[in-house]
DNA sequence: CACATCACG
DNA sequence: ACGTACGTGATGTGC
């Protein structure tokens, strides 16, 4: 028997996009419904296998019954417009699949997919109807499956009604959901049905006398008084939403089976289209199906070389090939894996063994660079091992213009072994256009791809750590934690997990009553803030925060760093690129970008980082760059003239702010007017202002007023970056670099308040981050060409610690300063700080 | 695997 | 009436 699945479109539009944390694409179409919906779809292709496939939508006119029954439409919540945008992306999705899509004005979805589901059995064809709506649970048979899908934390689960299913479930035949609803009314539909008479005053009613007009010909027979009267009184309102309630089936459709049988989904046009929304795990479908037979453009054309000589042939064809060569190589834990060579349409694979040695393919890759190819890879600082550094040059990172096309989707951008070569070759000259077009190329040319080798050699070199300063640091922080544990315990009178929040919690605010009440979902927040607040009630507090404090260092920093020395005795990072969505870089494996440094036992740590045998620290940071970047960017003629004025920024800031002498500033105030300057550059918030100094939200607002008084240039530019961002949907950086804000148009209050924010912080934050990277390569090429003996080793977002030649120490630091300091030409001076010293602990 | 917490800028 | 400072990564717990 042949089989047919109907699909309610709206209704499982609607599910995936509730069920499906939020997504856009780069450019800003939220797409998460889109995703959910076809997922969603292709399970049930998958596990139906039906010979038939549509879908129906409702019309967005009212219907006649909408028009009709208006009254009670009308307080329905209209869609949000993340959904309502997601409607035509879906349709266009399915028709590019040769889906037919059903839909006719006058009639609800819920009415097409009724009439075809009983018009199809009728036709002796087997019926799965897949919809979020109980409703359709009416037309419920044998033959009519009724499937409703459950997305439960990212999994789908689906819930499948034939007639018994029904019955179990409800008590009634499928006939009887009309009744039930028409009685208990429906909130999402907004229908009353009888006020005050739920599912199971409903239920009974109806497993006696079966329908509502059965109820009311035995109204009599109903004792219960309150129940009675509400049934009389109400008996238009449970008429009118058994009529509302009740699906048609009856609708002349016109559709023949013939045209809605299910063809090749994997059509090139829908995997465009995919493409374009960004929806790369539902692309993967298309890989094992797309039909080879018409369509030899899309991955026939993989070939694996496993011959010498076809694969010396193949470097050769690539020498003389018309575009580009695109290369990759894999890895896997023994290193090269294999190597893939894409070009003129065709990807080689290598498998890494026999003649495929490191140096052999660097012999090959130099070729190619000599004979002026032009090479495209992915992740070209990966790539760096395997080629020789005078060919570093001249070669194009796919990684690294994603990442400045849309920063927000750099994990996304993570290449999968095996899903390689062939899109990435084919969209090259696509990105690498808009890269152009969008104004970013100098930045790609001139500051990411020369720091890519940049940050290679830095991880190259690591860092020396002295491994047993870091065990003796790590077991000097065994016995007070010991003690501590005791001490907690004992106040707590029972031993529990300190490091459990669930559990701490417990403790703290049920067992001893601390007046904390409740801030995550998941119970109390135990997090410092809030502990310190409470640390005069009771010493057990003193002691869990000392306890967390030093847990954190032994656990994080002692252990965690141990873990990562390698053989050479040095800790080496990866700095990561494509991560944030400003344009800092990060660090991970370990990260050397949180080393301790703000309590004094925690610094001690620093002692452990150490420069090797002849060599000394010299570490450099910029003074307040952010806040220099704001005065500049915002040409706030008070802000530039008070840097420029060399005076204390933050004392200055406080006189004028405040209207107080220079000199009368109390630690105090001056405290104050930091934080205010701080706030500035993460896009101020009276709340979050009051938070930081622990003032009313009221003396937060007026002190943001009064700031933005004295500096009007600063409230017009914060006020334009908004304005702009949300006329544009992305802010930029001095050097051009982009970063998208979705969150300005979200229909949540709260996140088009972040988008705000984001847009104020953005541009300080990304400019700093492109003038540190700029001054890592002046310095980088400088120390070079000069033939210093230092090298750049960690970069903390405003800082650079390198180790230099005992002797070169000088040279190297006035080296350092001055390109930092000139790394960009700006209103106000950048100032550099800088320490030398026998550890990082000294040299900060 | 998500959450809470906390280290840094 | 909401419930917030901006940007990261590592760890431990507990579902």
């Amino acid at each position: 028997m042949s089989k047919i699945v109907l699909i309610d479109g709206h209704s499982i539009l609607n599910r995936a996009f509730y069920g499906v944390p939020d997504l856009t694409n780069s450019s800003g179409l939220h797409v998460n419904g889109v995703y959910g919906f076809l997922n969603i779809m292709f399970k049930v292709i998958d596990e139906e296998k039906p010979d038939y496939l549509c879908v129906a939508f409702d019309v967005s006119e009212p219907t006649f019954r909408h028009q009709f029954f208006d009254g009670y439409k009308a307080n329905r919540k209209p869609a949000l417009p993340e959904f309502k945008e997601q409607v035509p992306v879906i349709k266009d999705v399915l028709k590019a699949m040769g889906i037919t899509i059903v839909e006719h004005a006058g009639w609800e979805a819920d009415d097409i997919l009724g009439s075809l589901a009983k018009k199809a059995e009728a036709d002796n064809i087997e019926v799965s109807l897949i919809s979020g709506d109980k409703d359709l649970l009416q037309i419920a048979s044998d033959k009519i499956k009724i499937c409703i899908p459950k997305t439960k934390g990212g999994k789908t689960e689906t819930e499948c009604y034939y007639t018994k299913d029904v019955i179990d479930k409800y008590q009634l035949p499928p006939s009887g959901i009309i009744e039930l609803k028409a009685l208990m009314g429906d909130t999402a539909d907004n229908y009353p049905g009888v006020p005050g008479v739920g599912e199971k005053t409903a239920t009974a009613l109806l497993v006696q006398y079966g329908t509502v007009e059965n109820v009311y010909a035995h109204i009599d027979e109903i004792t219960k008084k309150g129940l009675h009267d509400k049934l009389v009184e109400n008996r238009d309102k449970a008429e009118m939403s058994h009529y509302l309630a009740t699906i048609k089936t009856d609708c002349e459709i016109d559709v023949e089976w013939k045209d809605v049988l299910i063809g090749n989904l994997y059509t090139d046009k829908a995997y465009e289209l995919l493409q374009s929304l960004g929806l790369k795990s539902i692309l993967k479908r298309f890989e094992g199906n797309v039909d080879l037979s018409n369509d030899d453009d899309v991955r026939a054309s993989f070939i694996n070389i496993t011959d010498f000589a076809d694969c010396e042939a193949v470097f050769e064809k690539a020498r003389q090939c018309e575009h580009r060569v695109f290369f990759y190589v894999h890895t896997d834990a023994d290193g090269m894996a294999a190597v893939s060579l894409t070009f003129d349409e065709n990807t080689y694979i290598i498998l890494a063994m026999g003649f495929m040695t490191e140096g052999y393919l660097a012999d090959k890759l130099a070729t190619l660079q000599r004979s002026g190819i032009n090479m495209v890879t992915y992740d070209a600082k990966s790539m760096y091992p395997f080629i020789d550094s005078e060919y570093w040059r001249n070669i194009d990172d796919m990684m690294i213009i994603s990442y400045l096309l849309n920063p927000l989707k750099a994990r996304e951008y993570r290449l999968e072994q095996g899903f390689v070569t062939y899109e990435m070759s084919s969209l090259y000259s696509d990105i690498y256009e808009q890269l152009r077009e969008q104004g970013m190329e100098e930045l790609y040319n001139t500051i990411e791809m020369p720091l890519t080798k940049v940050l290679y050699d830095c991880e190259r070199e690591g860092i020396l750590v002295d491994r047993d300063a870091l065990v003796w640091y790590g077991e000097s922080l065994t016995d007070r934690i010991a003690e501590l544990e005791d001490s907690i315990y004992n106040q707590a009178g029972e031993k529990f997990n300190i490091n459990s929040p669930k559990q701490l919690g417990e403790i703290l605010f049920v067992k001893l009553g601390l007046e904390g009440g409740k801030k995550t979902k998941s119970g109390y927040s135990t997090a410092a803030d809030v502990l310190e607040k409470l640390a005069a009630d009771n010493p057990i507090i003193a002691d869990i925060l000392e306890y967390r404090g030093l847990t954190k260092l032994k656990s994080t920093y002692a252990d965690g760093l141990l873990e990562c020395i390698e053989a050479d005795g040095r800790i080496h990072t990866t700095f990561n690129q494509t991560i944030t969505a400003t344009g800092r870089i990060s660090s991970t494996e370990p990260n050397l970008q949180n080393i301790p440094v703000r309590t004094e036992q925690g610094r001690l740590i620093r002692k452990c980082f150490v420069p090797k045998e002849g060599y000394v620290f010299v570490d450099a940071d910029y003074s307040q760059i952010e806040l220099r970047l704001l005065a500049h960017m915002s040409q706030d003629e008070g802000l530039i003239e008070a840097y420029n004025s060399d005076a204390d920024i933050h004392r200055i800031t406080a006189s004028k702010v405040f209207g107080i002498p220079f000199d009368e500033v109390t630690p105090e105030k001056r405290r104050d007017a930091k934080a205010v300057n701080f706030g500035l550059v993460y896009g101020i918030s009276s709340f979050g202002l009051s938070q930081d100094l622990g003032i009313t939200r009221k003396e937060a607002e007026q002190y943001i007023k009064d700031y933005f008084i004295t500096y009007p240039g600063v409230k017009n530019y914060l006020d334009s970056l908004v304005e702009g961002a949300k006329e544009k949907g992305y802010v930029t950086t001095l050097y051009g670099r982009r970063r998208p804000i979705p969150e300005l148009n979200n229909s949540n209050y709260m996140m088009r308040q972040f988008g705000e924010r984001v847009a104020m912080n953005s541009p300080i934050q990304g400019t700093a981050a492109d003038i540190m990277k700029i001054a890592m390569i002046k310095v980088h090429d400088a120390l070079i060409s000069q033939g210093i003996d230092a090298k750049i080793i960690v970069q903390v977002h405003d800082e650079l610690l390198l180790e230099v030649k005992a002797g070169d120490a000088e040279m190297a630091t006035l080296l350092l300063v001055q390109e930092m300091k000139n790394a960009a030409d700006l209103s106000v001076r950048l100032e550099v700080d800088v320490h030398s010293g026998k550890d990082w602990y000294e040299a900060k």
